[in-house]
DNA sequence: TTTATAATTTGACTGTTAGTCATTTTATAT
DNA sequence: ATATAAAATGACTAACAGTCAAATTATAAA
């Protein structure tokens, strides 16, 4: 039947129309600045509505994050390049997170907002959730480490998901301190490229074959 | 005049013992499951008097916070060895901050709590502040890695500042996924254990000199 | 077209909690 | 014993996430 169908793609428009505007809302002001209110008033919606289609503020926040995740997968999976080596490719992934925060500064900090708290004791959803899905950032880069292992560019001695784990918890970490820690780095007189290189001259040197 | 000194002791010591309590309520409920009336029935006091010796919630938290910091900087302080190398030394205050989040997670979970906010939007105090201060974790590493730079365990191309905010940060980012995903960690059959030797390979390789 | 039924939306309302402040209690000085 | 200053109180306010009975709108049947 055409109708139920018209309705659940309304339903599906109407749920992305209130990330849209939860969107507008909570990066101009923050999270936790913004109101239900307000996202409301922005979808031209009544607040009520707005929990018929997500149980809650952080759901909303949630979607928001899959949408960052998924832009930043499928940045991942355009920077790989078929006839460069794992090792180039690992590297070119770890630029890439980069380019991200940069060119998406919003989107990446609602990643890092969901970051604090464990999955252990998450109310609704799944902190981890996104990452057991078939296509994720942490999954692109484990393939590339294992064709690195494959070709010998990267080193062996390492399981390729251990090392793609260290290196995404590394790089988050690397992202987050300049993102947030823009005064030590001013107090220090330290560029962000000045981190953002060394780390690259560690890893590269951290994980290349050695043969 | 004694008393003047006398009472500002005890203010000082009333400002602990509220930060105690709020200690045990935090770290048993979680900060954002914690009321401040619960804090005040710990304290013994009334939520007034808490306003009285504290701003809000997140100042005591903020206090929670500098108490870890505090740890932390001990602890670095203790790890290193005079008659070791920069290298060595850089590294066991590596392993270090591994031991310290083994032994004090709840004063763990506090330091990552902050990190979400970038210093600029902070609100009240700055999520940096500490790190202005002389005896701090991060300026213990800096120091470590010059010396191992000046004895030439230490690759010398990459300024110490520039190398000890990168590991920092790297470390942070580690403990950080080790904390806060569990659930990949289980889900790829990663023990936190493999991420800790995988970084320690990477860092030792990465940092290294190679004359 | 009219009426009945189902789906969707509304916004006033509730419960919770951070933070306030006029009043009371306690400590110090005279 | 009295006056004054310091410290503590707890009832109160404001803000806001989340709820739900009632109203509105869309679809189906007569």
């Amino acid at each position: 039947m055409g109708i139920s169908e018209r309705k659940k793609r309304e339903k599906e428009q109407r749920k992305n129309d209130i990330i849209d505007a939860a969107e507008k809302i909570f990066f101009k002001k923050g999270i936790n600045n913004s109101t239900m209110d307000e996202v409301a008033e922005e979808a031209e919606l009544s607040k009520g509505t707005l929990y018929l289609y997500f149980k809650s503020k952080e759901e909303i926040h949630f979607e928001i994050k899959t949408r960052a995740l998924n832009i930043l997968t499928k940045m991942f999976t355009k920077s790989i390049c078929e006839n460069k080596t794992g090792l180039e490719n690992s590297m070119r992934i770890g630029k890439t997170y980069v380019d991200f925060v940069k060119k998406h500064p919003n989107y990446y900090k609602s990643m890092i907002y969901f970051e604090s708290n464990d999955c252990s004791t998450c109310q609704f959803r799944d902190n981890c959730e996104n990452f057991f899905k078939e296509d994720n950032p942490l999954m692109i880069s484990t393939k590339t480490i294992s064709r690195g292992i494959a070709d010998g560019s990267i080193r062996s001695d390492i399981p390729a998901n251990v090392l793609s784990q260290t290196l995404w918890a590394q790089i988050n970490g690397i992202l987050q301190f300049i993102s947030t820690k823009q005064k030590i780095l001013e107090f220090t007189g330290v560029k962000a490229e000045d981190i953002i290189n060394s780390q690259i001259e560690i890893v590269k040197n951290g994980i290349k074959n050695k043969d």
